[in-house]
DNA sequence: ACCTGAACACCGTTCAAGT
DNA sequence: ACCTGAACACCGTTCAAGT
């Protein structure tokens, strides 16, 4: 049996930090809130794994150890803002229109918003900070499956197929290299011809456009979706 | 312009590098095989993060060091071992039988054999070796595309597709622990009805069969795909 | 020809000392 | 109350020295 105490404990940043205007006052230089963004501003510059803690140190104007009086170690950090870039998602999405564009807008912008800091990403899965908001983007997901028709004992599987393909797509995709690609492309199409014929003549055409195969893959996956819930409409009748 | 020195010269471990009968009888106790063996056994009792070049000396009997006169660094070792272990994909699979249950067999069986070595999977995205053996699975997996109708022009993406879900969600999947998934649904199930009804009613039902949820996903694919391939037959016609 | 081991650079992190 | 900085443990890796 677990309690709120077990959860507050395994996620400390969720305690109330927000230092308060008068703390701010009397001459903090340090804050959670300053800190993961100056994790942000340095990963938007120097890229996912140029980050170190005296890198961040530096940024903030402050000795490499001092953010440990803030969060419990580096993952801490990523958990937090991981948290921070899930408010994003659902900005600027359309409130209105069918559940399948408006899921597939929702899974795009979750690929968008988490191409740039995979690593975060990875600490949040690890991680599952309780938050007040951040989560819109899961119970909206969950929503429009329902709204679908899918029958409700598949709603929990097919949303986490969703997840594990975008999630997973998107990490593994921001991980690769133009120099990767090509490299594998070369050695794709440099195979001989008569034990893989299939090889060298696809090779070349092969990981052009990472976005455009995912879309692809999520297109696939809704259009199945969208069938099974017809499907499932019909025998109800 | 590249030419096959490129392609060497990237991948060293696949020059010539079986020692001889005559140096094994020499008596070196080291092989780039020996290596790879020895880091796949680590992997197999320690876990995939229980490996470090120290640990690797001392399975081996020797100093830590070593292993840099056979692999130029850590990445070439796991890519090798990744590269050892793409050959038993094909190995066991029907080889006969409808395309969809064969493409379906081969992604499953990718899954299974990279679910213990995520690592070493991630570490030949960025590699990609030139193998005599090996790739047998992705040309398959392109052939058995192409057998079901799928327009040509369409086949690399929905080929690209297909690969990142099962290698991202793989690698997704194994990481996660039994108490970083049970940690999640407790904190989705935990979250407030009202502003997040479907997370407090689904919640607990998330993420009890990371397995059962990637053959959704991956069925979803492939009913999308035989739908598509359908499609384009009859408009063929 | 092959392996050893001291050593280095670079991490995340702790803790006693400063202000 | 907050930050500093020396220090530690643990990594991957280099290179001169051993046998």
């Amino acid at each position: 049996v677990f309690n709120i105490v077990d959860i507050i404990d395994a996620c400390p940043y969720i305690r109330p930090v927000e230092l308060s205007g008068a703390a701010q006052a009397a001459g903090e230089r340090l804050s959670r809130e300053v800190i993961v963004e100056a994790y942000l501003r340095i990963v938007e510059g120097q890229g996912n794994d140029g980050v170190n803690m005296r890198r961040l140190g530096r940024e903030l104007g402050v000795d490499a150890t001092a953010v440990y009086r803030y969060f419990r170690d580096k993952d801490e950090i990523l958990a937090m803002a991981a948290a921070r870039l899930l408010r994003e998602v659902t900005r600027d999405l359309p409130g209105t229109g069918g559940w399948r564009e408006r899921l597939r807008a929702l899974l795009l912008s979750l690929r968008r918003v988490y191409f740039a800091h995979p690593n975060a990403l990875l600490a949040l899965q690890l991680v599952a900070p309780m938050l007040d908001e951040g989560y819109e983007n899961v119970d909206l997901a969950l929503a429009l499956l329902r709204e679908s028709g899918l029958p409700e004992e598949e709603i929990p599987v097919v949303f986490e197929a969703l997840e594990t393909y975008t999630i997973g797509g998107t990490v593994f995709d921001a991980r690769a290299t133009p120099e990767s690609l090509e490299r594998w492309r070369r050695v794709y199409s440099g195979m001989p011809a008569d034990r893989f014929p299939n090889l060298a003549s696809t090779g070349r055409r092969l990981y052009t456009d990472a976005d455009k195969a995912f879309r692809c893959g999520l297109d696939l996956l809704l259009d199945a979706i969208e069938a099974k819930a017809h499907a499932t409409r019909m025998d109800e009748r």
